[in-house]
RNA sequence: GGGGCUGUAGUUCAGUUGGUUAGAACGCCUGCCUGUCACGCAGGAGGCCGCGAGUUCGAGUCUCGUCGGCCCCGCCA
């Protein structure tokens, strides 16, 4: 089919080019037919202009236009001309021209879309996912993908222009068993064995930094084989990063130097560096997260010396057992309905609370189910601890550290919500949580398990720890969050093969089981391993911040569904005997 | 593995206590209309009420199961 190479796009032309002969090329948006005229909003990525089929200026030209559809796909060639006095449309940039049609070339009937292509339309997700080429058509979904690239760019330029070099890790490695669980991909040529999609090219970027790269980057898919979340998806794009002779301080700096950049072109906005520190216990204790929102102000606040000597069972238990009495105060909440409290007391219970005590705040104290079991001085000091005011409501739970301050912790992000705190500006509440354990106590297994990953340094004046008391020992891993969501997580590395290896037997992996999993990154280190220490953007929720999205989806190309799959390719599926038979598989 | 929400024209939804022929808006089709831009006006087509059992004289509505989607907990070095 013939058609004329455009000269323009739909977004670009302007009262500049009244006068000249253009050709565009795009997509029937909206039509409106009055009878002796017609108008269609021509629309390509760049923008919509509208073209005119005007009887008096072109017959056969608008005959063609009477049979023109939505998506059909045309290439017209026309005039410009300044739109008449009272008729131009200021919500469009190419609003005060028209484009007068002399020609008109239909390159692709459409039928009828599922959904109309409508940035203000609402429609499921399962048939926007199904679709998924044409929900990319809204300008929206367009937006966010020019987004994605922008982000992406302004990354490789600062990069580049920093010494980093992009380099490429494979996608088929090996199966590593620690942490999330591996993608397998079964090899054929070697029976009964697997590779597996890398979680992170974690061991490859500390290679790169063993051959001397010195600074290393890359925009990289990785994959990990966990259920999903509206942030979370099986596989996703870090911006990954390592770099030689630094410590903490020089990592800081190179990121927050990028984050200053992506704030500066994408937000128009000036992000004041340093950018705040926090130490992960105090994380824990004020805002009951490891990765805390920070946009609104309301703390958690330890009330375990107040209730040292308590005679309360529920108190006493937790500081017997090394556990924490938490508390919050949600001002101006005195007047919740025992309804409301028991909602909010199923919320805590739903995370594994046992429960959750609330006292109201009145002229004359406190006022609570619990209150029989507290000495007035146990009571004056909840009051004088928390700043409570009579009118306001105060929360309390006890029990395991950790667990009881993260269920804090998400009645904290639930208590913002109902009292309408969190302010809906711009201005990005970014810190960095340092100073992270280093292993992490697994129940189930009854072992210590990397908090970061294995390949995480311990703070050097914790190593002497690492045997006799790991639970102590912290690491020098950090993450960076951004209004309570975490989009990048680093660490500085072991780069040293006995260090490497004190670490693995504090995992409780003999030597034979790490020669067998990491012996080439134990074997590397032996050849002269620079300090070395990195950091890992999640690119998908980064853009989905920058974009204002609350899922990651909005900001993929082709998404999975929560359950993993693809609407639109019908993926996962099954497969031929045949290639089953190649790969050595059997299935039950 | 657990909890919650959800599924009705192409789309987004409404559908009363279980009761006649399941509605609206947008979209689609036809006709009229020369300055619209959510064009307007007139008319029309369009339904396996996700699927399968059950209760009932009667099920979109109640029960059970099942499949899909969304959110959360666990999980995610």
């Amino acid at each position: 089919m013939k058609f004329k190479k455009r000269t323009h796009t739909c977004g670009e032309l302007s009262e500049l080019q009244i006068g000249e002969s253009v050709v565009l090329n795009g997509w029937v948006d909206n039509r409106r037919d009055l009878g002796g005229v017609i108008f269609i909003d021509m629309r390509d990525r760049y923008g919509i202009t509208q073209i005119v089929f005007e009887p008096t200026f072109n017959l056969q030209a608008h005959e063609d236009g009477k049979d023109l559809r939505s998506e059909y796909v045309i290439s017209i060639e026309g005039t410009v001309r300044k739109r008449p006095e009272g008729t131009e449309n200021v919500l469009l940039s190419t609003g005060f021209i028209d484009v007068m049609v002399e020609k008109i070339t239909l390159l692709n009937h459409a039928v009828t879309p599922p959904f109309q292509i409508k940035d203000d339309l609402d429609v499921n997700e399962d048939l926007r996912l199904k679709y998924r080429y044409l929900d990319l058509r809204r300008s929206k979904m367009q937006k966010n993908m020019v987004m994605r690239h922008k982000v992406c760019q302004i990354a490789r330029k600062y990069f580049d222009e920093n010494s980093f070099l992009e380099v490429e890790t494979p996608v088929l490695m090996k199966s590593t068993p620690e942490g999330a669980r591996d993608f397998l991909v079964p090899s054929r040529l070697h029976k009964h064995k697997f590779y597996a999609l890398p979680q992170s090219p974690q061991q490859y970027k500390q290679l790169l930094m063993v051959s001397g790269l010195d600074r290393y980057f890359q925009i990289v898919k990785c994959f990990r084989d966990e259920d999903l979340r509206a942030d979370r998806q099986p596989e996703f794009t870090q911006i990954d990063v390592e770099m030689s002779f630094v410590d903490t301080e020089g990592v800081f700096e190179i990121v927050e130097g990028l984050v200053k950049q992506f704030y500066k072109e994408i937000k128009n906005y000036d992000l004041q560096l340093p950018l705040k520190r926090l130490p992960f216990k105090d994380a824990m204790e004020k805002y009951g997260s490891d990765k805390p929102n920070l946009k609104f102000d309301l703390e958690m606040v330890t009330l375990n010396d107040v209730f040292a000597a308590s005679e309360f069972r529920v108190f006493k238990e937790a500081v017997e057992n090394k556990g924490i009495i938490t508390s919050l105060l949600a001002k101006g909440c005195g007047e919740y309905t025992r309804n409301q409290l028991d909602g909010l007391t199923d919320f805590v219970k739903k995370m594994g609370a046992g429960g959750l005590i609330w006292m109201r705040v009145k002229e004359d104290g406190l006022e609570a189910p619990i209150a029989k079991f507290l000495t007035d001085e146990e009571k004056q000091n909840i009051i004088d601890r928390t700043n409570a005011k009579p009118g306001d409501l105060v929360f309390i739970l006890s029990g395991p550290k950790l667990k009881t301050l993260t269920i804090m912790g998400n009645l904290r992000l639930e208590m913002a919500k109902r009292m309408d705190i969190i302010p809906k500006n711009d201005i990005p509440a970014l810190l960095w949580v340092t100073d992270f354990p280093l292993f992490e106590w697994d129940e189930e297994t009854k072992r210590f398990y990397a908090m970061h990953h294995p390949f995480t340094s311990p703070d050097v004046d914790d190593i002497q720890y690492m045997e006799s008391d790991p639970g102590r020992v912290k690491a020098r891993a950090y993450d960076l969050v951004l209004d309570g969501n975490e989009i990048a997580g680093g660490s500085i590395r072991i780069h040293n093969s006995e260090l490497q290896k004190l670490m693995f037997k504090a995992l409780g992996i003999s030597s034979e089981e790490a020669e067998e999993k990491f012996g080439q990154i134990l074997n590397a280190f032996k050849f002269g391993a620079p300090p070395h220490g990195g950091i890992a953007f999640g690119l998908d929720r980064l853009v989905m911040l920058f974009a204002g999205e609350s899922s990651i989806r909005d900001v993929m190309a082709f998404p999975k569904t929560s359950s993993g799959t693809s609407l639109m390719d019908d993926c996962p599926s099954f497969v031929d005997d045949h290639q089953l038979k190649d790969l050595h598989i059997k299935l039950r």
